[in-house]
DNA sequence: AATATTTTTTAGATGCGTCTAAAATAAACT
DNA sequence: AGTTTATTTTAGACGCATCTAAAAAATATT
């Protein structure tokens, strides 16, 4: 498999793990900063690989195959991402690019032994899952900040926006995975939140509180 | 720089680090195992960026900038192979082709990380200098063993030859690197040895004695 | 020096992934 | 239902890296 149709199956993995329907062509290339004619090319090529389903003008959806793959590619993204965090220093709004490039390389061994020597992790420094070397990835249930009520609390997990500028906005506000966080007052007017994070307490808005995974 | 971009000047590098002269397309073409054809093409392409010196029907060597970026090349996938031995418990036959991959990752952060995390070793599993972030390779004389006369004797420190044949044959000899190699007869007949490893006495040809480096 | 051989370059083609512009189809709106 | 708008596909082009076949230049042989 070639390095853009890695990227089209990611991309497509990712579009259609959230409604389960088929994604359209116009989504992919708007994800993808490329045109429509572009990916109807790809997905005629992925199709014959038999790793899409795919009909004109229906939109397109992974194959099983498809998804194993694209699960692999997951995975590898996510342990380079963990790999660097863990091992080499690098902070979590850092690591995307270089993941990005990495979850390319082709070599089962690599990536198992990878997994091991960093003790199989479940998750990455985003709280995303890391699925294993057969693709099972472990669902924890998680609600976004934005949803909860005041008074109640809980775990920061995960984030939903993975941006440099968002993680570099949390690092500020000494927010991390692991952090107890806690609604102090919902503000009905915007939907901001006052929230208690260790002992600081601070105003957020709603588009930071809805990316903000809490178990 | 493209990925065969980064090839083509890793190969011009191998082959002119020894001869200090310009080698020759078919030179090029043969080690690439490519047409010449093709490397015409791409001698234009790099001497167009400055990268190498070349002159129709002349042979091509590497410019300042050529042999520089030829040196962080090789700088990155001698770094990777040793993360490969020393973290991820690869032989040294099975490093080589992952490493052809991961050199081409850009990241000047990672690989100056990486080369920390590894403790900034200065050879990789083969005895292949690893050259520094500002392409500085310690040079250390080393002879082949087929070079030493009888009742000589020294430390295996490097292989010339990096196949993975020669190094299980190694592997199976229990000759690595650091081994004390004596030299207890030379056949004047076909140029094979005698030799001790350790403890343990065996022949060897002369193609073998001739791909090993003592100190 | 003339001829033959080898090496290298050029010319033209192919596959991949991309693009723009135009055509076809689907969806939305009187 | 007919028309307009949006989406998607097709047609044709381009850059990159490669190839084969032919031409040009360098080298070796007689
Ligand atoms: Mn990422
Ligand atoms: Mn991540
Ligand atoms: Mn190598
Ligand atoms: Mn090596």
């Amino acid at each position: 498999m070639t390095y853009s149709e890695e990227n089209y199956l990611k991309t497509i993995y990712h579009l259609t793990s959230m409604t389960e329907e088929a994604v359209s062509t116009n989504a992919i290339a708007e994800k993808m900063d490329t045109k429509a004619s572009s990916v109807t090319d790809m997905l005629k090529k992925l199709a014959e690989k038999d790793l899409v389903n795919y009909i004109k003008y229906q939109g397109v959806s992974l194959t099983e195959n498809g998804k194993l793959a694209a699960k692999m590619i997951v995975r590898k993204h996510r342990l380079w991402e963990t790999f660097l965090v863990e091992k080499l220093e690098f902070s979590w709004d850092e690591v995307h690019d270089v993941a990005e490039q990495l979850e390319h390389i082709k070599s089962e061994k690599l990536i198992n032994k990878l997994d091991d020597f960093l003790g199989n992790p479940t998750e990455d420094p985003h709280g995303d899952p890391i699925p294993d070397a057969e693709g099972r990835i472990i669902k924890v249930e998680k609600r976004l900040l934005s949803e909860l009520e005041k008074n109640q609390s809980g775990i920061c997990v995960g984030v939903k926006d993975t941006s440099s500028d968002f993680l570099k906005y949390l690092d500020k506000q000494e927010i991390a995975l692991g952090s107890q966080i806690a609604i102090i007052e919902k503000e009905t007017f915007d939907n901001s939140f006052k929230i208690r994070v260790g002992s600081k307490e601070l105003m957020i808005s709603n588009k930071i509180a809805s990316n903000l995974y809490i178990q």
